[in-house]
DNA sequence: CGGTTCCGAAACTCATGGTTTCGAAAAGAG
DNA sequence: CTCTTTTCGAAACCATGAGTTTCGGAACCG
């Protein structure tokens, strides 16, 4: 009942954030500023997104429609495809701007912690766990393996390139799919 | 030339600061609050720290005091201690507050972004390399290696384990010692 | 049509980072 | 001992930006 919301608003703050957030970062973004690049009210915001960071998580992660999980038919070609989709999201502009700060709100808000969680760790966790098991059944891995661990191990040295040493991670997906499936077979 | 800076000013602002990024946060933290509870007047702060941003550096990072690289006789033994000194700082009640936030806010300034990664990322390296080094003379390892993705692979898991994951690093030194042990000797 | 919800625009509140001012106290310089 | 400089706590002050509300008007559902 009433006026049906405009999917073309829906879009235009979409595209407005990531925008902005690739050449202002996040700490410069403003609401004023996407409300007036996506020539719209902040009250059309607000009846969205009840908070910045939501605005900003659905512009630069809920985004991230993750591809299927890749059957290259090895452990190691696997593995490899996979740490380059996490380092193309991770260094896409707008995601790149967005994540450390998202990151460090979520640790003040359950309830955004729960959905950045759903959202980037379970989603990347799943596509670990497909692929692990397809190793498993080709007889290359044991069945006991630390989902959590694996997923450190993979997801947690492209931050630390990415975010820590701020340096570009080319290359990092071949080395670390290596290292990888070494560390997971010489267990 | 004129009154000197009361050191006790100086400790009572770094006490309240870890406190309250203890008990609120980051993003709760605000300099009023760290004056209040400081019992000092909010000029005084800003007379030491030019920012929010540098005065939370200062409590939560430049602190840091880190131990000597250690020297267990092995490279299993080093690397399980420097990945545990790595987990006991990103676990600390403040720090484990401050870094995500400072991750973030490091985007936009790179005065701040040189100070965070000389003081954190910097450090961490040295002793990763001293400790690397002492291997190489042991004949343990081969002398081309690649401190930067050594260093990733290090750090990185912690940071994921902690910050993405948010779990516990209980067991981890142990698990990533020999993990990252097993990387090194096999390549 | 009538009621509801949307729209952009603009005004508003409120919290907070950062600056400045105040009178007073502490210390080095001469 | 005194003058000058810098500190001290306290409080007023300014600017920015998140989030809310109000407005006149338009779009849609029933």
């Amino acid at each position: 009942m009433g006026r049906p919301r405009d999917s073309r608003v829906d879009e235009a703050i979409l595209t407005a954030t990531r925008s902005l957030l690739a050449e202002s970062g996040y700490a410069g973004l403003t609401v004023d500023a996407v409300a007036e690049r996506a020539r719209i009210g902040k009250a059309a915001i607000y009846r969205r997104y009840a908070t910045k960071q939501e605005m900003v998580f659905a512009a630069a992660v809920h985004s991230a429609d993750l591809p299927p999980p890749p059957d290259t038919g090895s452990l190691l070609g696997d593995l490899t495809v996979l740490v380059q989709e996490i380092v193309d999201h991770v260094t896409n502009p707008a995601a790149a701007a967005a994540i450390p700060g998202l990151l460090a709100d979520v640790r003040s808000s359950p309830e955004l912690a729960a959905r950045f969680h759903d959202a980037f760790v379970t989603v990347q966790q799943a596509g670990l766990a497909e692929l692990l098991g397809r190793a498993v059944a080709r007889g290359e891995l044991p069945s006991s393996l630390d989902i959590d661990l694996v997923h450190a191990l993979v997801a947690g040295p492209v931050f630390a390139t990415v975010y820590l040493q701020n340096r570009s991670p080319g290359g990092l997906a071949e080395q670390l799919g290596r290292i990888v499936t070494a560390a997971l077979t010489e267990a």
